[in-house]
DNA sequence: ATTGACATATTGTCGGACAATATGTCAGCA
DNA sequence: TGCTGACATATTGTCCGACAATATGTCAAT
């Protein structure tokens, strides 16, 4: 029996996304460097033969996924999107999927050891002082929630940074977004300043003397700690992390 | 000495961004939920006393994140972000910060990995006679180089769904993008079909038998073959990998 | 029940308009 | 010279109104 044609539905994409993924690969293919200033709105109209409002709904489709942004509420400028832009985007999908904590920490059971271990072998002296400033003001602010909660955070974020892996910085940038609040809840349930600096001194110590083993080690533990936490705290760890 | 007043530049969103804000809001609260229908252009305008033109602006700039869609090319529905959208955001970013093929692998080293462990826990028959289905293609089609690209991306999926952990899939998924080309002239020029299909076996095998450890180990030889391959290519490990 | 004709709703695109604001130019003045 | 202020210009944000293409709903005819 002759099967019946199967016409696709002819994709017919309307402008503005075709301006828009022209756009797109002309960025990411490297044609226009990131810090480079886009032409004109109009001037885009005429190039692309659209009108002035097809285009701006063409950027604004790049505009939130942080490749493109505005340089001084003018003009338009290409940028490579930081680890903010992702965050948002990644833990707000992460939000509609309704992630448990003991995804989340699943998953940060995979990047934070990794962070440690990759951070032994590329950490700058001036990296190694940031880490060294960061365990000092967490001495200092041991007994106040919030601002060990700040250092806590920060401390993470320069291990990372540390590695300079690009990849790893913004696989692990939403999980920075979404950990911040059950963090911060965690610390004032449990008040655990004392855990979190032996933690973070021998993680310290471990990329300093270039120990991969250790320093992977004791993130691990770190990341235990804070299960418990949320654990002990009834805090939910099966339940949905909130936004 | 009084400190001169810093007035910080005030900050005044466009009004584009501002209804974009609220939309996002409400969607992200919990508001509205994923597959309903959002109201008419012409409706939001009203509501939030604009013209339709920022309200489409708006919705641009909410489209691309992925958690606004087209239902059938005309209502606008709102969608969970899913890992191709994801995917695609994340990954152009990583295009764009000049992230080398190392960078990817390390992170990938975290990843799949944890993904075979935790598949162990929570794969499901089905899903275990998924993997089956795929082992027995892989054996058909050893010899052809395309096809076998295919299967060995799509067994790292179903690993990874197994977990049925969304923000591991989340996560992971720039990953896909990027490797695929690199996988694929890594086949191309090694023919591995053997080492992958042994690989692959016995991260299956560990699933079936709930063996964690194992699923990981292999998980990770998996990858370390995969490196060397693209070594062994000259395919520029140390490169940035190519869009 | 299926088909076809027709009105309606909604999106995609266009064109033009104007206010607010940043940029560039140039004369005037210490 | 070097700074200031006035003015024209360019660019973006926002609005309005319009129209074509297409999907949806209704209703009569078969």
């Amino acid at each position: 029996m002759a099967q019946p044609v199967n016409f696709g539905p002819l994709a017919h994409q309307p402008a503005y996304r075709l301006v828009s993924e022209k756009i797109r690969h002309a960025i990411i293919s490297g044609d226009i460097e990131a810090g480079e200033l886009l032409p004109t709105e109009t001037d885009l109209a005429e190039q692309f033969g659209v009108t002035r409002s097809t285009v701006r709904e063409a950027i604004r489709l790049l505009e939130h996924v942080g490749i493109l942004g505005r340089a001084d509420r003018k003009r338009l400028v290409v940028t490579r999107p930081g680890t903010e832009a992702i965050g948002r985007s990644v833990s707000a999908a992460m939000l509609m999927h309704r992630v448990t904590f003991e995804e989340l920490w699943q998953v940060a059971m995979g990047l934070e050891p990794l962070a440690g271990k990759l951070a032994c072998l590329s950490a700058t002296d001036a990296e190694k002082q940031l880490l060294a400033d960061n365990l000092v003001r967490t001495r200092e602010v041991m007994a106040d929630h919030d601002a060990l909660l700040e250092v806590e955070i920060e401390f993470h974020n320069l291990v990372a940074e540390a590695t300079h892996n690009n990849a790893l910085l913004l696989a692990r940038a939403p999980l920075n977004e979404l950990f911040y609040p059950a963090w911060g809840a965690v610390i004032r349930a449990l008040s655990p300043g004392e855990r979190i600096l032996v933690a973070h001194q021998h993680v310290y110590d471990a990329i300093c003397a270039g120990d991969q083993e250790k320093a992977e080690e004791w993130m691990e533990k770190h990341m235990r700690d804070f299960r418990r936490g949320i654990e002990m705290g009834n805090l939910g760890f099966e339940q949905p992390v909130q936004g």
